[in-house]
DNA sequence: AAATATACTTACTAATAAGTAAGTAACAAA
DNA sequence: TTTGTTACTTACTTATTAGTAAGTATATTT
């Protein structure tokens, strides 16, 4: 595949997690690419497009990652460290993950990135119910109530959490992990 | 004060938390309200004005709150409980909370609206830290680390609950709130 | 050698954005 | 009665936006 167009994906996607979908622009891209906007226009000839390639994108890395912890036999509690990871290296990189900053916007999407923002978020609800589910069995993890509601809580604290700690510059983002893994403690 | 001028502000609050701070304009404003675009300038000469405005309005309204529960003396869970309750609220009405609407445009914002969106965060997060704190040494609540932790972790959920539950069309909220409810039970 | 495909640029268009300057109607104050 | 104030409208300007049509240089295929 092209490399231009490797490039342009990667910045509209670090572009989205820092100033939002609504506020990032062709030119913005073109610009820091040293190309003209028509030739993003080329690769991806609407805006919505391009905010559905990146979601399909994150989707696949999403799955790929999930995969790769199952075959190589992580447990429960070396998967659900390596998804927060995630979230931890966001937050030092001061991004929002792609969730949180299409969520607010989500009103404004085109259908297509619409379908993919929720099919991104019940994929990730999904594996982590099912994740929590099966460490509760083996006694690994420990918690009151449906899987799927502890799932949504700890996707909403991550979520919520990287977009708090950005607005008041610095909040340790470590006590956030430590709070959610110590609610889980058997 | 002028009615048409809270209805600017009133209107700008609901589009905020809908379709976000970037995608809404003076124009969806006046077109709703039946009057010009100028008319707005009158009242809020820039955009700016406008969301600093309504963020000042959010914080006196929070803080009349919490006042006013502290003057009728109510207890810890129901400071906590009507506090969630806003958010369920929200929830109805398909809206975010204006702290996690104009968290990912924190950068796009001007000097005077970021300053007054960290300025209501860290009012939530200490008010939340303090009524856990309070509520712990009276054996009402329970949990462990420092108070200030889980008053992040709360607030966090809450802000991307409310989001991840609008992606999903409608994840149930009220497990959200039981989840945070049954985590602080002694 | 001619035709085709790739990866763009040039040069626009149409729409919408925030913002402004000057005017006006209605009412109150001096 | 004039003067001023409030609450707007009219009529713009300037900038930026997504998007497009047509052209071009380079490499690849036939």
């Amino acid at each position: 595949m092209s490399v231009t167009r490797e490039k342009i994906m990667e910045l509209g996607e670090s572009l989205i997690r820092t100033k939002g979908y609504n506020a990032f622009s062709y030119q913005d891209i073109s610009t820091e690419l040293g190309i003209k906007n028509a030739a993003i226009h080329y690769y991806f000839p609407t805006k919505e497009n391009l905010g559905t390639s990146i979601l399909k994108t994150n989707i696949q890395r999403f799955e790929e990652m999930t995969d790769n912890m199952q075959s190589r036999g992580f447990d429960e509690w070396k998967q659900l460290d390596s998804f927060i990871k995630i979230y931890v290296k966001s937050h030092r990189e001061q991004k929002l993950c792609i969730v949180g900053s299409l969520g607010p916007d989500v009103y404004t999407l085109g259908e297509s990135t619409k379908a993919e923002l929720f099919k991104m978020t019940e994929k990730i609800i999904t594996w982590l119910t099912n994740l929590l589910d099966s460490g509760r069995a083996k006694n690994i993890f420990a918690f009151e109530g449906e899987a799927v509601n502890k799932a949504t809580t700890i996707f909403s604290a991550l979520v919520g959490g990287l977009q708090i700690s950005r607005i008041s510059g610095n909040t340790d983002f470590k006590s956030l992990y430590m709070s959610i893994a110590e609610d889980l403690k058997p």
